[in-house]
DNA sequence: TCTCATGTTGCAAACGTTTCCTTTATTATA
DNA sequence: TATAATAAAGGAAACGTTTGCAACATGAGA
């Protein structure tokens, strides 16, 4: 491998000043930082990211932590933390696996955006103690070194619920989200406290895991107690889509027989028959959003502790008038 | 930062010998190794990962580069590899981004998994002469440093046409992908060889990107010229999907007029009515295989230069008898 | 008692940078 | 012309590891 050493031997000058050189010091002059330059390209120098990291404490790099890369909004969310990112000469990379979980404090990354809940906030917490920048998109946490961007999920749940009501169901139905899942938890309590507010409604939960088999097993639910159209209320699209597979099987009709409201629109709920009716947000958004903290946090520069992404409702034929 | 250094200290002993401790080496003894040990711990000590890497030249990562994480099958695809890796205490990042290409030749990353057309053929060629390994798995290259796993593009596309032929299909139309994939290329190929052997079929290509979009463009087109059934073989699912959105605001109906098969068995294909008819292949192994090829090169293992996946039909309502 | 093998530990160089500080050369000022 | 100020380049330490080799201690065999 060649190194600055040879450039520097090459180049007649001290490594020092190649240093300089290369990284566009004015402390050396045009003439003699051409000169290094042309010669290191000559060599075909490539800088040692180790070295560098090691001398100077920092990578370049933020780590996005997911669960699954199979949820399929990620897309645009990593789009979205990637621009901004890059904008400020920042690298992103997708870590997953409870191994990566070194990758922080051995400092490989100089900061983690988290969306995984199975990381556990102690340990988290214990990051955060030792001086390192987190943000975190899937929890709520209180330390200088950690900042948030949550959905509004107490909206959203709101917003679905109103949308049925308002559409005339009076049976409803609640396709719930796992425990583990921050997300899941907020929206579940904005139901409960949502349908509280409609005394003739009927109040139905079913247990789900926002992967699309426990929708379809919640499908199953359903289908064995109707009685009468019901209005479903299913945490996230991907379960919803589950729903549909299951009933697609059976004599019910969407949006007629059972009303399917969804959370996340993610691409496909678009693309399905019918169209989908959900909660969406911008997850571009969200990805800046999360990744401009961070950099924040980096640079010490001050910002809002915790920003809402702002959801709406997206109708969709999936939901009609009872 | 606690460092070997102050381990050492702390336990009266070298910096040599803390090394040789934590590395469980047989040269200190267990009391000493334990007693070290436990003050490590105590002291909260985390390794420096860019020391090690620079001093031994190797980080225990592995990167894939993809073009965008919206498609659908990344989930499958990088469990696969990541099993394999972390078996052999291998991490996985993923990349993506043309910034991220420094990884490798920077040495932030032992390996890398190609899947990203966009990545040019002569700049991986110029990183495996430079003595970095890499395996391809959207091209086709020879090298020494470099292994490929491909799909049987080829054979999946005979298995479509002839599957619409067997349907009793006369016209076909091929939804293309773009140029720059090679998947698309070998798709496409296959495609015309097939329809050679059916003298009675007209044969029909409209352009394509790979795209839902360009999906629902070629749904468009067919429905403009229709004229009586058509059997369309899209060369990916999501283009298929687009389709299928296209077709739901029309009066064709698909599997009695438009009849539909895709290639790539994406986990949505299932869960859309009519389910379907695809190309499917296994996504795990093609990961855990493109893992292991790279491993057997790091570690100057033998092994086959390109291995093939294997690819299967699946039927599904979206082709019916014509 | 001396030598030798064996087992345990320490020394110091090396990995490739960055950066503070010093040295040397050059020009301006008195 | 002597001195100070400025500009350019170099020296060397430091970042935190790993590892070949040297040093030392211990006990066994002669």
């Amino acid at each position: 491998m060649v190194s600055i050493k040879d450039i520097a031997k090459q180049a007649g000058v001290s490594i020092s000043t190649v240093s300089y050189a290369l990284n566009g010091s004015p402390k050396v002059t045009k003439e003699t930082s051409a000169r290094i330059l042309a010669i290191a390209k000559e060599l075909n120098y490539i800088p040692s990211a180790a070295a560098r990291s090691l001398k100077k404490r920092e990578t370049k790099i933020i780590g996005i932590y997911l669960t699954n890369y199979s949820g399929a909004f990620y897309g645009q969310l990593l789009q979205g933390m990637m621009e901004t990112l890059s904008e400020n000469g920042y690298e992103l990379i997708v870590c997953s696996g409870k191994e990566s979980h070194r990758f922080l404090p051995e400092r490989m990354i100089d900061g983690a955006i988290i969306l995984d809940a199975t990381y556990e906030t102690k340990e988290l917490l214990s990051h955060a103690e030792r001086g390192h920048k987190l943000v975190v998109m899937d929890r709520r946490m209180d330390h200088p070194n950690i900042s948030q961007v949550l959905l509004d999920n107490k909206a959203g749940a709101t917003l679905a619920i109103d949308y049925l009501a308002e559409k005339g169901h009076r049976k409803i139905c609640v396709v719930k989200g796992p425990d583990i899942s921050f997300d899941a938890r907020q929206r579940l309590e904005a139901v409960q406290k949502a349908v509280q507010r409609y005394s003739h409604i009927e109040y139905i939960e079913i247990d789900g895991d926002f992967n699309k088999h426990s929708g379809e097993e919640a499908g199953k639910k359903i289908h064995q107690d109707f009685t009468e159209p019901v209005g479903v209320f299913c945490l996230n699209d991907e379960m919803a889509i589950g729903m549909y597979n299951y009933f697609s099987r059976t004599n019910l009709r969407i949006g007629e027989d059972v009303h399917i409201i969804g959370f996340d629109n993610i691409e496909v709920s678009q693309y399905i028959q019918p169209r989908l009716a959900t909660i969406n947000y911008s997850k571009h958004k969200w990805g800046a959003l999360a990744s401009e903290l961070l950099l924040n946090l980096i640079q010490k520069k001050q910002s809002p502790e915790h920003e809402r992404i702002n959801v709406s409702l997206i109708e969709g034929d999936s939901v009609r008038k009872r």
